[in-house]
Formats: structure tokens, C-alpha cells, sequence
DNA sequence: AACAAAATTAGTAACGATTACTATTTTAGT
DNA sequence: ACTAAAATAGTAATCGTTACTAATTTTGTT
């Protein structure tokens, strides 16, 4: 199926792009919402599902139960904060090399891995949010 | 509340004491009405998730929508077959190194990570799920 | 500019995993 | 046996997400 062009796709991928909080679905609808007050929610999600599947932004899973969206897709590490729930960039080396240690143990084909960090953001830490 | 027994949440432990492939909640409860036709789908669920709380045994998120128990608790790490949904541990050197290297650029407190690692698991490289 | 085929949409219904609710039953200490 | 606390079965509700459908928009062609 050839792409077309659509408004509400653009309001999306716009609005993902100026944000460094990696937002869930709901909230791309609620701020796209403001530019577009007739957008439905399951455009959003096929736009997200359609822009993640074309390597334009990427799907975080992040084991809180929604996933969270991201227009960075340079290769960095994130943080999910057990208190406030705030997903954050984490800048490190990438690991890699972990994968073959995995493989060396193991039957069948590596492709990746997923590695996530957790704990108390510095916001929350600071008790700024409580 | 002080923790009493209950038939049910024997049954649901030995279970996955017997079993190495992760199963979720949904498989317990289906092996589990074997033992106990009347075990209802939600004693499964709080059953699990009261043991996941307590430590005995362990929750596994692993970005496929539903989640996975395991009785092992000791610390290894997981792979998931993008092919078939498998699940199977996979024991190599722990990587808590990396948290050092995560801290280094981040401002809150980073209490552990996640990591596993997805693929096509041997049977499924093989053809012989196919 | 009008035409038509394909893609996209809004709106709503459906879905799967999980949690919440409630009346009844079970456990465990007296 | 008596009782309070905990657990259960069964069902309803919730949440995030996907599927469906008729109407609209895009885009290439006349």
C-alpha cells in the first residue's frame, strides 16, 4: 500500500518530535487534540503503529502496561521511574557485546536485546512531585 | 494481613515449580482446573500476583502483551522467540556492570535494569514449529 | 478542473489481559 | 465447636489497543 499523505499523521509525528517525555498514545491524542479536535483515537494509534512499523519512531515497552513512543531513533538506553511513571533518555555506551555472551549458552538465533534502567527519578527523589 | 493457606495456591506453586517455559496466567489456569475444576480464573491471577509480591516467584514482562511466571528466582535472563512466543531462560554472567555505566549520566537514583533478549528460538530456525 | 481508485479517517464496537466486587467458604487460633 | 480473618468462585468492570465500516481525503490521470 503506497503512503498518502495525511494531516493528522503530520500533527502527530510533529508533536512526538517536540517532546523528549516519550508520551503514550492517550497523550499524543489529547495535545493533537488542540490543533485537531475532530482526530479519533484509533488514528492515533494506527499512525503511531504505522510510523513505529516504518522505522520513523519507535515503540517503547516498558512493562508499566501502556506503551510509550519516541522520535528519537538514535540508539540510547531509557529510564522508567517507579514513582511517577516518567520515561527519561539515558545516554550510555551501548551493551552490545552482551549479546555474545548470551550466545554462547544458547540454541537458538539472538537477533537483539531489550534493556530498560529503573528507579526513582531526580524530580521525585527531591520529593518535588509528592 | 497474615498470609493463610490455601489449597489453590499450592496447586498454582507446584505448578510452576514443575515447568520451565514460563507459562502465563492463562496456562496455569488451565493446567491447574485439572488438579481443581473449580478454580476460577481470578484466584489464578491474585494467587500469582501474590507471590510475584512476596518474592516466590517471579513476573516476566516481556513485551508480548501478557505476562510470564516463573517458580526459578534465582538471577538469569530471559529470551523470547519472536516466531512461536516462547519463552527460555538463558544463563549467562549477570551484566549489573552496566548500571555504573548508567549512572554516570543520570541524575536519579537507578535501583536495576531489565534486560532480555529476543530472536528465533532453535526449534523454530529448524522448521520444526512450521 | 473533474474523475476515479486507493488510502485514510471518525466513530464505534470488539477484544484480550487483568483487576475489582461480593456473597460464600475455608482456615486457624481459642 | 466458635469466630474473625483470609481466601474463594463467579461475575462484572476496566484498561489499552485493535478491528470494522461508511464517509472523506489524497493523488494521479484525463
Amino acid at each position: 500500500m503506497a503512503l498518502k499523505y495525511s494531516r493528522q499523521r503530520e500533527l502527530i509525528k510533529n508533536f512526538l518530535m517536540g517532546r523528549r517525555d516519550h508520551p503514550t498514545a492517550e497523550i499524543v491524542y489529547k495535545n493533537v487534540r488542540q490543533q485537531n479536535p475532530n482526530i479519533s483515537l484509533g488514528t492515533v494509534y494506527r499512525n503511531l503503529t504505522l510510523l513505529a512499523d516504518r522505522g520513523e519512531i519507535q515503540r517503547l515497552r516498558l512493562g508499566d502496561g501502556t506503551d510509550h513512543f519516541d522520535a528519537d531513533i538514535s540508539p540510547h538506553y531509557h529510564f522508567i521511574c517507579r514513582e511517577c511513571g516518567c520515561v527519561q533518555d539515558l545516554r550510555m555506551d551501548a551493551i552490545d557485546g552482551i549479546l555474545d555472551g548470551a550466545r554462547q549458552h544458547f540454541d537458538g538465533q539472538i537477533a537483539g536485546h531489550i534493556t530498560y534502567f529503573y528507579g526513582t527519578c531526580a524530580q521525585c527523589s527531591q520529593g518535588i512531585n509528592s
